[in-house]
DNA sequence: CGTCGGATTGAGAACGTTCAAGGGGCGTGG
DNA sequence: CCACGCCCCTTGAACGTTCTCAATCCGACG
């Protein structure tokens, strides 16, 4: 498994100076742990569990996190997914209100709050890196409400395949799909028959091209951008 | 037109020492715009547009401010209801990515963002709540996620009924809606038809009882807990 | 008293779900 | 190495919730 290079460098505009800021990929273990601790997480694992104390902020190094919330009916919501250098764990002030598991087999960093919060007050300028970085989670959060409240299937499941090749960055449009199309549909608000309708129906499109089923490569990115009725801003 | 006694102080636990956290009733016009720019609405008018800076928070005194998107097709999204006392206007870190109007006539105090900054960069615990502030909104945010992705509509109007009423703080369990059914339809996902169907619907079977059409007496809150599938935490 | 915007109600259509069956990939065990 | 089983994915058909379109109603206001 590939190790990235870590630390909360995924942050905002002015890199946050939080000392794990600096990259751990040469590191020794023992000093890396010393500024996070590096946790192993199997595909399925639980990182932590709703209402759990959320005194931690973690930091996928490989692999991917799903975080859900499951309702008593059964039904559930998958609010956010964070993929290589994404942080996550900012889901309750003082307790956990959904739980993350490992989409794959996982490797995290877990950075306690404690010393986000002092080096936010010790830190010139390490206020505001940390307020436009929650700033800009709560816009992102914003957009997803239009998302799930006023768009069709066809444009969720459009969208969601732009953002995993926007946030993937891979130079030739491939987009790779770690989560399981329970996972997509409990993250679009659908069910998994109509994530696989509707992927069949854009490969059918030759929109995307299948490469195995966690793989897919754009093939004609503008008929996508229409289908996901792109309004930038 | 009641006014209320303003400031920041509808902010976290340890309320904001924020200058303008002083209760606003009893000051002259003229001492309060030193603090806060006082502007008043009236009903449809906009406060601010999709795309402007975002210079300024604001603060409801009277009256409730609808903040939207709108889709290039005409779908409608209301990502936010702020009423008395509810802050508004963290939708965007530099521009603002959705518009704000007033659903009513409505008063409301702005507050240059930047004297925000420099309370927060100044006082000390200022970080800490604007903090806590910020990441509730963001927890909020991601509750309404599971909302408009896995409830059904009548779940959605019997929550967004229960909302207001703990919102409203009224003794007698009765429900100001200040906004029109097609607002309602669009903050919840729905249409405006759908949502009149359903109160009708509380009010045939007795768990509800209109008082007009923007104002609703609560008779069975259990009957409407339950139909809201209220799953705490 | 008439007009206008919003609210209500009904009927039919559509989109997405549910239920059901079949297929395929992968790991495990024989 | 192959067979089996377990997921997960795919596809089909029927169903149901919600939307759309349309008519009517109601209250506020001139």
């Amino acid at each position: 498994m590939q190790v990235a290079s870590a630390g909360l460098s995924s942050m905002p505009s002015p890199a946050l100076p939080f000392p794990v800021s600096v990259a751990f990929s040469g590191m020794s273990p023992a000093f890396r742990s010393a500024l996070g601790r590096t946790l192993r997480f199997q595909r399925g694992a639980e990182v932590y569990a709703e209402g759990n104390l959320a005194d931690h902020l973690y930091k996928v190094v490989a692999g991917a996190i799903r975080t859900c919330r499951i309702l008593p009916d059964g039904r559930r919501m998958i609010a956010h997914f964070a993929l290589q250098g994404d942080l996550f764990g900012l889901d309750g002030v003082q307790h956990h209100r959904f739980f993350a598991e490992a989409v794959t087999d996982t490797v995290v960093i877990a950075f306690p709050r404690k010393e986000i919060t002092e080096w936010v007050s010790r830190e010139p300028g390490a206020a505001h890196s940390w307020n436009t970085y929650t700033l800009e989670k709560l816009t992102a959060a914003q957009d997803r409400f239009i998302m799930l409240g006023r768009r069709t299937a066809a444009e969720r499941v459009a969208a969601f395949l732009l953002d995993l090749a926007d946030r993937g960055q891979r130079p030739d449009e491939s987009i790779d799909l770690p989560m399981s199309r329970y996972d997509i549909a409990d993250y679009l608000g659908l069910t998994s028959e109509t994530v696989s309708r509707l992927l069949s129906n854009l490969r059918k499109n030759r929109i995307i091209a299948e490469q195995g089923s966690h793989r897919f490569r754009i093939l004609n990115r503008e008929a996508l951008e229409e289908r996901a009725d792109e309004e930038s801003i």
